[in-house]
DNA sequence: CGCGACGTTGATTTGCCTCAACGATTGTGG
DNA sequence: CCACAATCGTTGAGGCAAATCAACGTCGCG
């Protein structure tokens, strides 16, 4: 028996939920802890499961056929990942999942996600509501990759997520922005001498 | 009386409504047709629809402050557009949507579809399974535009998209894929020149 | 017919990449 | 606790894809 406060209401903040309904949602989920540098999904594998961040930091990326990576994602405290396009198919990754930093997080899969939708339509509704954000987000960075110079991207990620930034090396932020190391290295230094 | 067939089995297809439910749903749906060249939205305008394409062509573009267009979707008949950013979030209209082709769509309010949700949960899994696939399509294309070269994403667009190519301009083109159209010339001349 | 919209072509520039070498920092085994 | 290697970031030289600037052909339409 766990006396401990349930990890449902941090995830689910204001969905309004009953405490049965709790216990439930509590049944599917499955805690897990990652050391720096493993990989928590490889490509090839079938995605049966999205990941909510506790604590830590992960990051989603692809690798070209030239060896390049390219980061799509990042997640700290209190985001979700996975490779969402296989995850929304029920397909097989093709794209890995690493380990930034030391994490604590909580994986569900699909399949029980869908049947808790049918018996509780707000968590339906919340994830709707994440997606809409993620949808939004993903709109932001394909109108700045149309419109912005490397620098300001970088500028823009930086000021938009201070926290990834400082739990994360310089290369993956270039991978992130599509620019190499050198590149981002020449953007610093001409930055940091305003 | 309209004695027509209901044009709301055609959006949501595969969606197990009854014959109520369908009249409930027609309800909050308003027909427009559309001349070549209106622009449906406009910056600044509050965002409170989306619209069902029946028939014809529109595209959502950002207008940078230099003056550059960027198409950040085009939309034909089966699909649905908005400027989806500030739709989701009630805001106001950062992006146009402007008709390509003649045009003949079905508009929606943001709160009437919410409240037909908390009716008709089926509508919700509808909707966040059309949010599901954008997603997956936006992050491909992020991934294009980090990983591709410019001739490899209109080769890519072409393939994906026939009848869009066929609808819309060379230029509407280039600035979806994020080039000039005189660039988007020479790699349509070297593409043909085998 | 004549004008505007659209697409093409050429010359030049530029932002970022590639390749190569070299500091700085961190981690680890002796 | 130091020695050494690996990892990470920086710098320079040269190259390339696409942008910019400018001019011109072509098509469709009022």
């Amino acid at each position: 028996m766990n006396s401990q406060k349930s990890f449902i209401p941090e995830i689910f903040k204001n969905v309004p939920l009953t405490k049965k309904e709790v216990v439930q949602i509590q049944g599917v989920f499955e805690k897990l802890t990652l050391k720096k540098g493993v990989t928590l999904l490889n490509v090839g594998e079938l995605v049966e499961y999205q990941y909510y961040i506790q604590s830590g930091c992960l990051r989603t990326y692809f690798v070209e056929d030239s060896g390049k990576e390219h980061t799509v994602q990042f997640a700290i405290r209190d985001w979700w990942i996975s490779d969402y396009t296989a995850f929304f198919s029920s397909s097989k990754a093709i794209m890995t999942i690493e380990c930034l930093q030391d994490a604590t997080i909580y994986k569900v899969s699909r399949e029980d996600m869908e049947n808790l939708y049918l018996e509780i339509p707000q968590l339906e509704t919340f994830f709707r509501k994440k997606l809409e954000g993620a949808f939004s987000s993903f709109q932001k960075r394909i109108l700045g990759s149309l419109s912005q110079t490397a620098k300001d991207r970088y500028t823009s990620f930086i000021a938009t997520y201070p926290n990834i930034e400082m739990s994360v090396k310089n290369y993956h932020i270039a991978s992130y922005l599509g620019i190499t190391t050198e590149s981002l290295s020449r953007i610093r230094r001409e930055i940091a001498q305003n």
